[in-house]
DNA sequence: GTCTATACCAGGATAGAC
DNA sequence: GTCTATCCTGGTATAGAC
């Protein structure tokens, strides 16, 4: 993404029409031909800029990485440095906020260029390749939730919430997220669809911690 | 499973080996000579059989798509047709009946050998064989939910639990069993720990809609 | 850094003997 | 219904000219 075709390396184009590829067809089922022929040279070009069709990958799990380093950035999330801030960002919360919230999480995955094409690679691949697992699991199943708890254990302190177990409160945010996510990442043009069973999984996740 | 691989048909023994290897390097990644190898036969040998590849991951697709229609029965669950008197066998329900059905689902997706394995080729290949694609979806995502809604639903109509709506309590109910099936399908040794996590999810929601 | 040409190998599938 | 031998294609990667 910002990037325009024309302002990019050739390396860097690659890279991209690479996790384009793996995304769609997986790592076995794109040939280095593809992916050259997207990008727009040879195949024999190709090994000027990447020793093997390998280090490709590797490339993309290290960009990957780096971009999920900023992602609370991206994400307009505050860092877990300071989350007695955004508790507080968040004490005037009401249901609405709640459910833009969860919209702006579970279309974040779904649409941004890079998260998307991960997701789906990141479930092609992860049983064959170690270091695509390692990244897909940190950021769609660990990391995901240890935020949430952080954050939701935050909220109860500051009695925003009512709830015994942040944990447990973050699973029963993040799981439908997750679910619809799997359900629906192949399915764009069913986005509304999903939506709005979102903002009533979430209305209800309001209902039920709400503070009375 | 159930039987031996003396019991086993060739034919019967190349499908269940084929299933295994495309459970963990996809069908791109598992040659006919490796299924062949697995069932201790030449390549060459295995085209008496099937006449392609491709033919035996249809075969997969059917055995899984008859596997599903009795699932009910495998699952020690009520059939479609009968959902009233599952919900009348229901009505002594307890915190630990509930924790014990939910176990007994996720325990079958994660233990049953065709289910587990299904479960793992299906997220490797729900992008590329549309019938495999099918066939998932509709058993880890529609089935799932649907049939959970149709019990919540007789369930608030016979008053054991309390909810507004059968299919956001579906949803918060499976939506858990989905996100940890992901989370520990590639790691059997961790199992206690799902189930731990799970039962803490599940007395959560007993305590959130039980009857009061 | 792009091209053409080519080496090399692995995979899917068939032919034909036993 | 199993084997050996073989065909053909397509994929990764390298060499060397421009």
């Amino acid at each position: 993404m910002g990037k325009m075709a024309a302002d990019m390396t050739t390396r860097e184009r690659i890279v991209e029409e690479a996790l384009t590829l793996f995304s769609i067809n997986g790592y076995k089922g794109t040939s280095v031909k593809n992916i050259a022929d997207a990008v727009g040279i040879k195949d024999s070009s190709l090994y000027k800029h990447f020793k093997s069709k390998q280090e490709i990958l590797d490339t993309i799990v290290e960009t990957m990485r780096r971009h999920m380093e900023d992602m609370s950035d991206t994400f307009g999330l505050p860092s877990d440095d300071d989350l007695e801030e955004a508790a507080s960002v968040y004490s005037g919360f009401d249901e609405t906020m709640l459910v833009d919230f969860s919209k702006k999480i579970f279309l974040f995955y779904l649409k941004d260029s890079f998260m998307s094409r991960f997701w789906r690679m990141g479930n092609i691949e992860q049983y064959q390749n170690p270091e695509v697992s390692a990244v897909y699991r940190q950021l769609f199943l660990a990391d995901s939730i240890s935020y949430q708890t952080a954050l939701f254990a935050e909220m109860i302190k500051e009695h925003i919430f009512t709830g015994e177990d942040a944990e447990v409160m973050a699973m029963y945010f993040y799981s439908p997220i997750f679910f619809l996510l799997s359900k629906y990442a192949n399915e764009a043009e069913k986005e509304e669809e999903a939506l709005g069973i979102l903002e009533k999984q979430v209305r209800e996740f309001y209902r039920i911690y709400r503070r009375r």
